[in-house]
DNA sequence: AATGCTCCAGCTGAGC
DNA sequence: GCTCAGCTGGAGCATT
């Protein structure tokens, strides 16, 4: 008798059994999941690192160029505010900064200095513990002074390690910042959803 | 020298420095807030509950609407599957469920059952502690009884505390349900944005 | 060549790989779980309500002890702060409110008013859509005088459905609410997590 | 009259008003914050780096110390899992690998082949543009052999902006990561909360 | 072990 | 129609 009641109800509950049981199997996956991390912990392994190459390894192509977009141009913030402490740009943000550059090349360039010769870009030697902060911000304003001179942010005459080659980014990008000009084009996230021509290819 | 730099960058600490100092102060006032909370858990009041009637206090008139709405609707799915377990519906679902009827008060009810005289839809009286869970499963019966009898929901004869009120409740709820018919009106949201006619001010 | 690498390495790799494949099968159940709510909106059911009725569905019998008890604690708060705005109190909140005063029976009540013969508590009439603002104030003020008379929170004389019944509740609770004297025990949480002796079977 | 109520009551009062005014100015900042980022969005500037940048203005040392030790790993498990695509590793990762093996130059490396002369370590030329997909897979292998010969993490021999440096990095990574040993050093998380002494390492 | 806080992702509602 | 910001809920982490 209490089984000719409403089609209504009889959906509703159907659907209420559905979702309760799909949840409780994801409930279980979770678990499982949480067992891996766990068990990579006891092994030694950080789990939060662990977790940051999962995520990375399920983006996918768009979200990937999205997110080193993002943190591209947070680099660039930083370092035009000096707040990189320690951590020079990486590579891709480089390449966002030399890459207006090129547009430039293809035009007349009377009105810039000529690019300095990179000869004496020559990569310092890593004259490893015995710099003093007199040497850094030395060469901070060596990155803006450089700047200035033309040179590019990828001339950064300081190879990986040496402590200086941050504050050089740092006093490049601060010198670079739009010197009275518009927000370069670089602080700029690039056009939304087109990849441009083909070329991008290259770029990926 | 260094602050001959870019006007961009310029306007970018400018706002990370204003957006700082703001959100030092949210910090400050969530601090006051988790103080205020610690108080009154120290006093002896329930935080979780006082957090309700915060939100309650905050909500608008139409955020109230809707969660009230939601709250119905979800009570008559309740009971409609069974699972109220003791809480009886609300007055607010009540209501939904008797707008409808007196729709169906304007059609003839030739094929229905003549509304029972409600003579005996006095309240029982309230034989606390002695009623068995076969006194419980007699008054789901006979919500569901009484559903086809014509009663409707706010016939329920069990006063308020008398566990047989959310069993009635259930029975009345699981008879109906839409027998057969499409889901009624009642266990819909109603018309999205618009309060209909100018009668619905009444309501609110 | 490239396997001859780290076993630590290995390992990694296995976990990520196990990880990324149990996160897209959770994935997968997400979708699924997402389409029922879909395909249940496109019926016509409200999904906010269906979340409701499946979070419900998946407590287990402390869980939902615990909620109810919060719901409770936070109706009477809301009661006595007057915020009930036309929601009655439920049954569980009243009896919440009754059960101490059991306490009381058992000590001598000689310092308090005797509780008024039960025979004008006889349910009022529904007088519906008569009612005025001035009809719920003075129902207000009932509740309060009714509780200073030593009438309890169940015996509202006026019936669900009948507004001026969360008024009268509002009244009473306003009136309880600790005269001048500590915290009253139903404001508070039960004891923490024991469910105490075995009278709790009574109280699920 | 109203007001002869319970102490309890006002005190819930007073502290239901209180949140909900702190809640309101709280608001109120979360308004602003969300017109700077809104104004800088307007003017060009990428709204969630500039939320990296406050992030980061708003971490005290010790969060700003794990959060750059988590990355690290994150970078060393995603090198030796090949996982970089054109991100090099960073400075503060490469630090991370070199420090064990400074340790290890305390032991006696008669098991190991000799570090080749650093002789042919010197940066190679940028030949932007025209590196082929064969060039990178070339400075992976050429990251794991330099890495069987001794070369350290830091003797990368590719510039910066180079995509063989990325590659080289993970070749070298690909071939550390444990030749059959216990996790490295370098990938665990130091000394929980206490700098200490190295030997805290090895309890955790 | 249990609790509370904080962070993050996923969902919802607007808006172009 | 799709995107995007806001938000709520859940999950992880630290703490007691």
């Amino acid at each position: 008798m209490t089984k000719k009641n409403g089609a209504a109800a009889d959906i509703l509950r159907s659907m209420r059994d559905r979702i309760v049981r799909l949840e409780e199997e994801k409930k279980s996956i979770s678990d499982d999941i949480k067992g891996i991390y766990a068990e990579a912990k006891s092994q030694g392994f950080d789990a939060k690192a662990l977790r940051i190459v999962v995520k990375r390894a399920m983006e996918d192509a768009s979200a990937k160029a999205k997110r080193r977009e993002t943190e591209e141009i947070a680099e660039l913030y930083l370092a035009s505010l000096g707040m990189l402490d320690g951590t020079p740009l990486g590579d891709a943000a480089r390449e966002r900064l030399v890459e207006p550059d090129r547009d430039r090349d293809d035009e007349p360039d009377d009105d810039r200095a000529p690019p300095l010769p990179p000869s004496h870009t020559e990569p310092e030697k890593p004259t490893r513990g015995v710099l003093t902060e007199e040497d850094i911000a030395a060469a901070r304003e060596q990155g803006a002074v450089d700047s200035q001179a033309g040179k590019r942010i990828i001339d950064n005459p300081f190879v990986a390690g040496d402590p200086r080659r941050a504050a050089w980014d740092e006093g490049h990008c601060r010198d670079r910042g739009s010197d009275g000009m518009e927000i370069p084009e670089s602080w700029r996230r690039k056009a939304k959803t087109k990849p441009a021509d083909g070329s991008s290819g290259a770029a990926e």
